[in-house]
DNA sequence: GAGCCAGCATGCGAAAACGCGTGCAAATGC
DNA sequence: GCATTTGCACGCGTTTTCGCATGCTGGCTC
């Protein structure tokens, strides 16, 4: 027999709020994910455990938050509301991580850098060489990586990015600009060379999928022979004489097996910034980061601009 | 004053975003009671708990977020700001649960209901018999208290109030007006009535200070005798002689020992109110309490009214 | 159709979190 | 001035939670 009235006389804190906020954030991540092996990886957590969770958290609330489907788990209307509210929640939380990380004066601790790839591989090694000597008590953690990691959610503390717009609630400083032209391979280079009129073959941008805008009048026959949709394959295919491509001055002048071309003349090309968010920006580590990075890329700007 | 000295592992990792919000919420509760055995009554923890949550958060942190003095934890400016965020984060899970409840068809579960303790006492407890006999599949919890609830925060799920104001984010109905009046135990009733110019001695509320307005001129001569800051008490004081008390009809009509005494004619008195949430209003078990309610008090108006 | 893989449930041993009891210090009450 | 209360730290035994291994299902490839 269960009770059926309780009087309370005093204002003892009863309200059964016992479910845990830890298990609104499983189920959030698992609505952001799609499969329970998934939102634990993001989770850094067994799926098994997620399930579990997941399963609390329904008997808490007395809904049933997701379809057990075959292929994965699927949201119910109440899976969604909670997991509205807990984005919510998890955007607090990440706010004050950064606050509190952006009063850390200390120069220990992990650090999180994130640029595109190749500039990563061309540019940035010899300073994050000299960083890592610099501060041997910071933790560097660099993800080379084209996607544009989301600095609200803390992805990463700073970055490298090639774009105008630092974004939302990010602040940025220009670091150089730069420019593009056209690259091939030296016997692509030497027939274009010895005969303007010959056909241009272009490996391009999928996204771009036409020829650049820009080229050089002297050379009228273009065509598009391939698209790639990442630039180290690009370049590859450029390298291994496939054709003509557009590519960052500091890129091509890098790569062994490519030599510009005159087809495209040097083109103006996003910037490269620093970016990181407001809360995060005046950091010891990120300031220390910063600050070894400007006259670094000053110095260097030449590989940038013709 | 001592200060606890405080090992933290410098190496924490700052930035696995696995650290618990749970703990944040702990961390919180900490900083609203002041002291691990306040904060565990909330959480429905054991104290011990509290403290090693709130160690692990500093440890995950790497922030002091409370200073251990002899007298409980006192919050450190990191600790505010952590409460701060968790606050906002404790506002958005209210709101979700409060949601989740509003769609909540059953009438089953438990609903809890706040009003003042007289109220209950005295005109609530058939309404509450009978409501259990009808829905006895829900858990119903009383919390007869003259504080008032934060229905915001699910501290209760609707209540019933003497107030104009149904609040800022509630809904709220008008269950009846009220009146108030001057009670007395029959001896004073007795004297007063006999000689109107004798020194009528008011026992009145600590926040007051000052006999009643608009008293019956055919009485002159009045004095505040003693203060309470408890409405129980002065009914207690009344009944015992000790004086005069103004009070709701309801009230002093179902009091043994008081009677009315002409001293203050009926002045009219806030309202009594039904008040929920606008999330929860339209919920099962809350429309089912206010359906029963708002005939019951109808019923019984003559007793709130001269 | 056999094999393979992604995705999930279940059971078990290990690890973490928890509650309780004890002990201590400072403030409070008689 | 001594007993009591409040508030906390620490150690121990228990409960809960977690990760891993196993087994199952349905869709996919060859």
């Amino acid at each position: 027999m269960r009770k059926r009235v309780q009087m309370h006389s005093s204002h003892a804190n009863m309200h059964s709020m016992s479910h845990s906020w830890d298990d609104l954030r499983t189920v959030m991540c698992l609505v952001r994910a799609g499969s329970l092996a998934a939102a634990a990886k993001m989770l850094g957590l067994n799926y098994t455990t997620v399930a579990r969770r997941v399963a609390r958290a329904e008997d808490a609330l007395g809904v049933a938050l997701f379809e057990r489907l075959t292929d994965g788990y699927q949201p119910t209307e109440a899976g969604l509301l909670v997991a509205e509210h807990a984005e919510r929640m998890s955007d607090q939380s990440d706010t004050l991580l950064r606050k509190l990380q952006g009063q850390d004066a200390s120069l220990r601790g992990s650090l999180t850098v994130t640029a595109p790839q190749l500039l990563i591989a061309h540019v940035l090694t010899r300073l994050i060489d000299e960083f890592c000597a610099a501060y041997p008590e910071i933790d560097l953690h660099i993800r080379a990586t084209n996607d544009l990691l989301d600095l609200n959610r803390r992805e990463a503390d700073l970055a490298i990015r090639i774009s105008r717009d630092p974004g939302d609630t990010l602040m940025g400083r220009r670091l150089t600009p730069q420019y593009s032209a056209s690259f091939a391979s030296p016997k692509i280079a030497d027939q274009i060379n010895a005969n303007p009129h010959q056909m241009v073959d272009w490996i391009v941008y999928a996204d771009y999928q036409t020829v650049p805008a820009n080229v050089d009048p002297a050379y009228p026959n273009h065509r598009v022979r391939m698209t790639f949709d990442d630039m180290v394959a690009i370049r590859a295919a450029a390298q291994a004489g496939l054709g003509v491509a557009r590519m960052p001055l500091f890129l091509g002048r890098a790569s062994d097996g490519l030599v510009r071309v005159p087809v495209l003349p040097p083109q103006p090309y996003p910037e490269v910034w620093f970016v990181a968010h407001r809360d995060v920006w005046a950091s010891a580590k990120v300031t220390a980061f910063r600050e070894m990075l400007v006259p670094y890329m000053r110095s260097i700007r030449a590989r940038f601009v013709p």
